[in-house]
DNA sequence: TCAACAGATTAGAATAGTTCTAATCCCGTG
DNA sequence: CACGGGATTAGAACTATTCTAATCTGTTGA
């Protein structure tokens, strides 16, 4: 059937190909790793001629998160983040501009984590490194 | 002059003791450290017989972090925390019921954080363990 | 002691990010 | 190609938070 890439990774998502779907996987996966917000790639989606909804933006973001292809980075009370780098890394959140910096896995290390309390599991660490330009 | 405790703590931190600031301060400073919401704090002051509205709430929360007194703390992006507990020291965040545990700055250690990007200062590294119940 | 003023509080309106609704659309199947 | 269920959409609704502008109160100095 040889389906373009897009349509390939939305079906091993389980997710129909739809025409904005497709469009926005190609927008966020051609071109190495990006963070993102529902309003930035809206944004993107305009500015790269691919139409669609803020309301779909929002429903494609959950859904991708939820198939695991996007992840959630949460840095900003106020923001939802998104970042197509789904793998073991960190972040620098550089305070002044709203921005995201990968740091690779294997680069930093959390040590002395204590036992979760009776009958809870650990499910993700984060770690936000907080920078400002001065 | 002898000030009540919390009329010296607000004076310290250069807040004219009024009669709401001192009666939130009470309130979060007697009993051992805290983790609020805004919404929270506001129905604890209720529940306490304290009258302030919601607004100074926020008001009040912000300047007691502007003043070093509280910290905010990040885990949700739809809503903010803070936190009495000043002191270095990480979390556990309960994704269930949206509730944080202390983890002291001494168990827990982070290392291996890259050099920021030039011109970038580290202003604070924050550690989320996210666990849940099951 | 108290007038006066700057800062603080407040109710309610406004804002911003996000979710919901319910009407329309369109992908996949037969 | 018709159909049915999932997907998209505009716009309303919602929620946390901030703003506004009127009122109040802590502080100070006469
Ligand atoms: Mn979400
Ligand atoms: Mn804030
Ligand atoms: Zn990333
Ligand atoms: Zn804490």
């Amino acid at each position: 059937m040889m389906d373009e890439p897009a349509v390939e990774r939305l079906r091993a998502a389980g997710l129909r190909p739809t025409r904005q779907r497709v469009q926005l996987v190609e927008l966020l996966f051609s071109d190495g790793h990006r963070h993102m917000t529902a309003e930035s790639l809206h944004a993107d989606a305009g500015a790269a001629g691919v139409q669609v909804s803020l309301a779909t933006v929002y429903n494609t973001l959950h859904q991708f998160t939820e198939a695991g292809i996007l992840r959630e980075v949460v840095v900003d009370a106020s923001r939802s983040y998104f970042d197509t780098n789904t793998g073991d890394h960190q972040h620098f959140f550089v305070e002044n501009d709203g921005t995201l910096i990968d740091i690779p896995g294997d680069e930093i290390a959390v040590s002395g984590i204590p036992t979760p309390p009776k009958g809870h599991a650990v499910d993700r660490v984060d770690v936000v490194v907080r920078i400002r330009k001065n």
